[in-house]
DNA sequence: ATCGATACAATACGATCGTACTGCCAACGG
DNA sequence: CCGTTGGCAGTACGATCGTATTGTATCGAT
């Protein structure tokens, strides 16, 4: 074997400078030779990791996916019960506009093809059908008010994070305002729950 | 004058057919060519018509902008009260997944545009404070809860409707579903409202 | 009838795209 | 010690990009 190197660590760092670009300039924007040049290495380095243009936009989506994810399960982990789980989760997910614009752009350039990419589509369709059940389940076991169904719940919830996202992505509004509308949805559909006053991130509404 | 023709028509037409690109395959899809292909007119008429590529995108923009807001007047048109506008606007927003999946696509690729393009930010920061302020106004006017407050609730009601919009364009609700957790929302946020039973579309959830 | 302005088509051109290919260097296996 | 293998850079090439330019037909005004 000659030189020895992460290859699955190389694909990554290279994708992670095509979601960038992405992002930036949404996927019109990446272009081998700028990937190689945002990643700052050769052009040919970056056909010697990836087959071609769809093998790199194919490894960005799903770093794309992968970095949501690890923020969502960080915010997650020291959560006390499933109703701080649910709103962790939540807040992560309107977080995302500030502490992940990069994923998230990305994400959004990337829904325009997973209409008619199927294998884009299936990674949304599943992500979302796993976090969904997810999110149903929290939901239910966090003493939900009467009128609450879980399964519809969660889409709610899931869309009402998703929409706010997008609002703090575009500056319409501030996280601390989106994280106090989760909390104040939260405190409606669980009575039962401590959806607690003690925000982890600022929560002054301000309009 | 020479051979009249619709100028603004004209350009309506093509900036459509631009539009339709930016839903199938996003920004990068763009091209003068694929444009004039897909609008059946030649390469040089596109030219003739946008002063370049950044003029094209822009009118797209616009007509995304418009194409929206028309669905949204359309469905407020004959509304009874603010409650039924407010509810028949949320509802216009939800159904963009089905009845305008073209705007809505091309607006998720316009959003990751709009960081950084001034102009796009601008087109999209304009219609979300006006839509906001009106939303508002109408969560006002409709006998909210006591623990409503409209600038607030305005925010959570457009985040839903977009978040739920995406969800049915991702085939991950149908639309009824997304209505009825709309309406769900509704009649939770404004007791004093009749938002009514009788839906103008289908309302049957199933899951 | 002629002239100017406009609609529209077609071509030309430099830049850049994605991909293929070639070559060099470093590291292990023999 | 040498050959093979993989990391990596550079170049070549056909296609296509955006734009500039040119040419032609048609209408309205003079």
């Amino acid at each position: 074997m000659p030189k020895q190197v992460d290859h699955a660590a190389r694909r990554e760092e290279i994708a992670q400078a095509a979601l960038r670009l992405c992002a930036r300039d949404g996927l019109a924007g990446v272009t081998i030779g700028q990937v190689a040049q945002e990643a700052g290495v050769s052009k040919g380095l970056v056909q010697h990791y990836f087959a071609g243009k769809a093998d790199l936009l194919r490894a960005s989506a799903h770093v794309m996916r992968g970095e949501i994810e690890r923020r969502i399960l960080e915010a997650v982990r020291d959560a006390r019960g499933p109703a701080d789980t649910l709103r962790r989760a939540l807040l992560a997910v309107v977080g995302l506009g500030v502490t992940a614009p990069i994923p998230l752009l990305a994400g959004h350039a990337f829904l325009a093809r997973a209409v008619g990419d199927p294998e884009i589509r299936d990674l949304y369709r599943a992500g979302g059908d796993a976090v969904h059940r997810e999110i149903a389940a929290l939901v239910a076991a966090s003493g939900p008010a009467a009128d609450v169904d879980p399964g519809a719940e969660a889409h709610a919830l899931l869309g009402l994070a998703r929409g706010l996202a997008d609002g703090v992505l575009l500056g319409e509004l501030a996280v601390g305002d989106a994280a106090a509308i989760v909390d104040h949805h939260l405190r409606r559909i669980l009575p039962g729950a401590a959806t607690g006053s003690d925000s982890p991130s600022s929560s002054r509404p301000s309009g």
